[in-house]
DNA sequence: GATGAATGAGGTTTCATTCAT
DNA sequence: TATGAATGAAACCTCATTCAT
């Protein structure tokens, strides 16, 4: 039973015209752009109708509470992660592995990097245990997880270097890209190069999955 | 272990007696299960009141606001976190290497599971770009991936098959540690159990520091 | 004379319309009733919205505190201090000296009744070093002194036989009619009757614009 | 039924010690000096219990509230006003008039500039109705009024060219008087000397009492 | 469709004030 | 005497939310 993030309607059931088509999407708008420089939980309604110009009485026309548009973005949003899964189905043999393991990372990265302040949101209300954002969370990243135990099973090694279970070891890669992604500034502001970053998380990812120490792989850069 | 860190004063500048202390521990401990069950941002200076049994004019003697004692909670929490580098600093030569690289792995674990509720606030506020919790978070961190990349930099192996920069081999690993710390529960949710995610961690770390697949260490336990 | 000084705005930047305006209205009519009643300092804006019956979250859509709705009330009675500027530019010859003494001093005492309780707000503020109420009364009073003062330097006399600089003497004349105008009625208590107040002060402001006592001129009560 | 100014007592009817009345005597000082930098409506005891170093429990052993201690400050004040009276009472004779004249106003100015805090707490709540410090004002200014209309009936002139009651001459001129001592920095601000407004006031004062402008006096200085 | 207006509800704070030590 | 502590009470202010236009 989806949230009707496709099928438009007014809060009373009617049906938009253009304009107020145009006037929901300059409150979706807003809000993505508030939920870039404030908390979630400190945006108000007042604060997005202000900022699009219009009076609260508009945004209640459109959506119930704050929460259930930025679940339209968020909803959105989830939808271009299952380009993430995509790459993950890459080429995996010895000549192309590190090419894929590097776009993996590179992938992850921007992709957190386009979409930073609504996925925190997505981050943050899962932890809290809000349920809507948990399921949301889950379906995205439940793409690209599955996709890489089934390369891993699948895939060049018999079994992982890194364990027997591929779920146990596509969760725990998936987790290292998401976080670095998530805290890319942090490191930053570390003094580490993001370049360093990518390199290391390509090199382990391509180890657990190929079975094959990047190194000895002809395409890859050496160690040192 | 007591709670008072550094020297106590009431909001008005008085140093609290005994009994004062007592309110003022009080009040912590009610945050801090308040912390367990409900979103931060939603915590009401109220309900703190209310849980401990006294009035929100008395939560103001001891501090200015919610998030100022959640601090307090925070910064206790964080000292523990040296702990961590202690275990990293273990023995890594080849009969110890495994043992470490698991007990690394479930130290994190316990750790984060000890104090889910405080921690998960430290990084809510710090993504949300809060510097004081930032600074508690980096200083926490700070500590355990140091040591980590001097134990990666001197250790086993000439350099990382992980890659060349200690520092970002590190930074990727402990990312990946805490990252699927926080998310334990989310994985067993998901159907992967926990040992599992325990031994593919351990696999991993253990190969970025010793340059050596834990299947070829005696003391581990082969791969299937 | 509509209350509206300037372009009205709601505290959120809107222009409010008919209904906004009568409700503004209302809310500074009983604040004015309000500053009849009470000490300025505890009148709450609780008492404002009671009073006018609607709740205080309506007074603030008006206005940012009790202090600015004053303000305006203060405004708007200081522009009507104009009038007591002409009242003193008026027929200083000899015919006519006595009566435009004599309409200055009631015209003093009018407007102060008139708008007694507005005017002690200002009053007080002002001692209490509030600029912005500083700012108003020295607007208002700063019309009449410099006219009087105008009066008396191009004046019958050559010089005042109050004293050489006319703006000293102009102040002190207006010191004299403000404060007995402000303690009217503390006179009264003590027993002496107004118009002997007003028969007095008419015959120094007389003296001192002339250099005629009362006395020499026809048109004037003789004294006793 | 006096207040209990002279006779100190503590709340709960005991008789202080010396430390007491040390404890006692700092409180007071401490209120006078807020008194000179916040409007009176806004001292909490809190403050002056700050000030002073103490708690507002101690505040509470000596004062029942902050009117109170005002009130004590007050008292003690207004004691030193029947020096103005007395300076009232003077020489009137052609000789002396003059200077006794600028005595007064001089003496008036610097009265009001040494107690200028107190002394405003107590028009301003006399204005706003207070019973009890419009008692002190009565008080206090009743010496001089009474005097000076004794001086104006009995005095050099017949009568007073100002006018036939003596009683509304007398208040007429303490009007002036103390309105002006009340706003001095006003006037400086205004461009006025000082110098020029006492000047001023002496003349007119002079004028009512004796019927003779200051210009015929010897003593006096020539107009221009 | 849009939005002026109004307001119930609720948390935040601040104090005055009171005890018991 | 002095004062740590606690707290009731009251005002403040801010929103979410709802209507009627």
């Amino acid at each position: 039973m989806p949230r009707d993030s496709g099928t438009l309607a007014t809060t009373d059931g009617r049906v938009p015209g253009r304009r107020g088509r145009a006037t929901r999407q300059r409150l979706l708008e807003c809000t993505s752009e508030l939920l870039t420089q404030t908390p979630w939980r400190s945006i108000k309604v007042i604060d997005i109708a202000r900022q699009a110009g219009t009076s609260p009485a508009t945004f209640y026309q459109y959506f119930e509470n704050v929460e259930q548009a930025i679940l339209v973005l968020a909803e959105e949003l989830m939808e271009g992660a299952s380009l993430l899964a995509e790459l993950v189905d890459g080429d995996w043999t010895e000549d192309a592995s590190w090419e894929t393991a590097s776009s993996v990372v590179t992938g992850f990265m921007g992709y957190w990097e386009t979409n930073r302040s609504v996925f925190r949101v997505v981050e943050l209300a899962t932890e809290e245990g809000d349920l809507r954002f948990q399921g949301l969370r889950v379906r995205a990243l439940n793409a690209v997880t599955v996709t890489l135990a089934r390369v891993i099973g699948a895939g060049g090694a018999e079994t992982s270097p890194a364990g027997t279970d591929p779920m146990a070891v596509a969760g725990t890669l998936i987790s290292m890209l998401a976080h670095v992604a998530a805290h890319q500034y942090g490191f930053e502001f570390w003094g580490i190069r993001t370049t360093a970053m990518v390199d290391t998380q390509a090199r382990v990812l391509h180890w657990a999955v190929t079975g094959r120490a990047a190194a000895e792989v002809a395409s890859a850069p050496a160690v040192g």
